[in-house]
RNA sequence: GGCCCGUUCGUCUAGCGGUUCAGGACACCGCCCUCUCAAGGCGGAGAUCACGGGUUCGAAUCCCGUACGGGCUACCA
């Protein structure tokens, strides 16, 4: 009896993506993808002022970078295009016409300044602040003349006000109920013709034949007024499910203060679109209350409208940064190289091709910082030591070079290494001998020759650096140690 | 002002009338492991379930109210 899932994510093309916006689109995605349902990509660009062609690229683009891919949309077409609003003005013009001539519109006459006078009246006298539906009242053929004869008008829904409360049943938040008596005249159309929202969302809702419309709360009180359209209109009403909102670290609307909002950012502070996807995936709906790191897949195969929770989030950078270091951790090597080659070309420290010549050398490095990075942006930092020559800083020197005994470590150490087969193994075996012939502490002889070697007291495993840097260019760094610690 | 929505550890959440003096995760603290840093293991601290009334043998869970927060109330979306 269930008819086929079809859902859609409407952004407007006002600014990029943001990770609330993101959030939608993921539960939009994962829901049709767990019931083999279609995902629409529809661009609500009426806002000619602020719509940019830029903007709509930016966003198709982090959707793509999420994983997130649509069956109709741009670049995708079907059955119901165009997919974009600006190109859908004949659809608006027919669904009018048709509610204009069921009754269910009527033109209004007043003017802004009118409006605006009786609103405040209105609401200082408190109650119901919408529209008083003055023009609701002029005879219809009376209206008709005024239209034709080029009278500058809106049109208006004609609320059925003989109608029972709007009901519907959220699939997030439950029953919910709105009574006719609050609902306002709302303009369908605007003077220069075009659709508002709530207007132009029905109707391509409607002509989609969307099934379920997952969005952003701040459409919840919008609901019945588009319920009415859909009545209007004839279309089955779609099932609704509001998402609350994200907030700022702070409990108030995510902005720029705090911190990253737009998905592109993200993908340039080095996180894993797989990871942003899980994170952004839980921040208001669970797998099972237990379960924290969540695959693709397993989003696909789960995600269920009834375990979105009712109320707002608080976005948490710390634990999405902590889970961008356990999908770091878990990448096998080679994903994890081809994760961190565009950075480390960003850097100047390798290139593309140097990566593939050398393919086995750096999947041997991988692990060794795969499970020391949060992000992606801190792999080149870490592995500098191994393509520039390090510089000693002042701290090491001090805190490590300058101790008693560092000197006689690396002179053994060198000794040892020289004699030395260069796998990490013989490596550590030749280097543990130095406590025994120098009498030095082995925690001071192994920091003596990490900083030898990376320049700093905290790098990646010593003996594993040591073997991929290899015998020779190891030894030059002990001896240029070794001079510079006295 | 009117209408509507929300409220469980600092944060994200589990919980859908009893098996919960509330479980998991991040962050925090301690111990272990250890060549540094991480990672990992173990343990700890952290929530009178916003508050007040009901309903019930029994409520975080149901109902009502209050407070606080939010949304809509535009010829924005």
């Amino acid at each position: 009896m269930s008819t086929a899932v079809r859902v859609r994510f409407a952004p407007s093309p006002t600014g990029t993506l943001h990770v609330g916006g993101a959030r939608t689109a993921i539960y939009n995605w994962a829901f049709a993808r767990r019931h083999g349902g279609a995902l629409v990509l529809r661009i609500d660009d009426t806002d000619a002022e602020r719509s940019t062609s830029e903007n709509t690229d930016q966003i198709l683009r982090s959707l793509l970078w999420l994983g997130i891919d649509w069956d109709e949309g741009p670049g995708a077409d079907g059955a119901f295009g165009p997919y974009f609003q600006t190109q859908r003005s004949e659809l608006y013009a027919v669904a009018l016409e048709r509610m204009n001539s069921s009754g269910a519109a009527y033109p209004c006459f007043c003017t802004p300044d009118q409006l605006a006078l009786k609103r405040d009246l209105a609401r200082s006298a408190g109650g119901f602040s919408g529209y008083d539906r003055t023009c609701r009242g002029i005879d219809p053929e009376q209206a008709l003349r005024r239209v034709s004869s080029g009278e500058a008008h809106v049109w208006r829904l004609a609320v059925p006000l003989d109608r029972g409360p709007v009901t519907f049943d959220d699939a997030v938040r439950g029953a919910t109920e709105f009574p006719i008596t609050a609902m306002d005249d709302f303009v369908l159309a605007r003077t220069d013709g075009s659709p508002t929202y709530n207007f132009a969302t029905v109707v391509d809702d409607g002509e989609m034949e969307i099934s379920h419309v997952i969005r952003g709360d701040d459409h919840l009180s919008n609901t019945p007024r588009q319920i009415l359209v859909f009545e209007a209109l004839g279309y089955a009403v779609p099932v609704f499910a509001h998402l609350s909102m994200i907030w700022g670290s702070d409990g108030k609307k995510l902005s720029k203060r705090h911190g990253a909002t737009s998905v592109e950012t993200y993908e340039e502070m080095g996180y894993l679109p797989e990871a942003l996807l899980n994170y952004l995936a839980l921040l208001g709906w669970s797998l099972d209350g237990e379960t924290t790191i969540i695959s693709r897949d397993t989003l696909c195969e789960h995600f269920s409208l009834d375990r979105i929770s009712k109320n707002p989030a608080i976005f948490d950078a710390e634990k999405l940064e902590w889970m961008n270091g356990a999908y770091l951790r878990d990448m096998n090597a080679s994903a994890f190289v081809d994760a961190i080659t565009p950075w480390l070309e960003r850097e100047g420290l390798v290139t593309r091709e140097d990566i593939s010549v050398r393919r086995d050398w750096f999947e041997s490095l991988a692990p060794l910082v795969s499970e020391r990075a949060k992000r992606l942006d801190e792999v080149a930092q870490k592995v500098r030591f191994l393509f520039d020559e390090p510089t000693i800083t002042e701290a090491a020197r001090e805190k490590v070079l300058a101790k008693e005994g560092a000197i006689e470590a690396l002179d053994a150490a060198s000794e040892a290494l020289a004699a030395a087969d260069f796998t990490a193994e013989a490596i550590e075996a030749a280097l543990r001998t130095v406590p025994e012939t120098t009498g030095v502490k082995a925690k001071i002889a192994f920091q003596a020759v990490r900083v030898a070697i990376t320049g700093d007291t905290v790098s990646p495993p010593l003996f594993e650096s040591l073997e991929l840097l290899g015998k020779e260019r190891s030894l030059a760094r002990i001896a240029a140690a070794r001079t510079l610690a006295g």
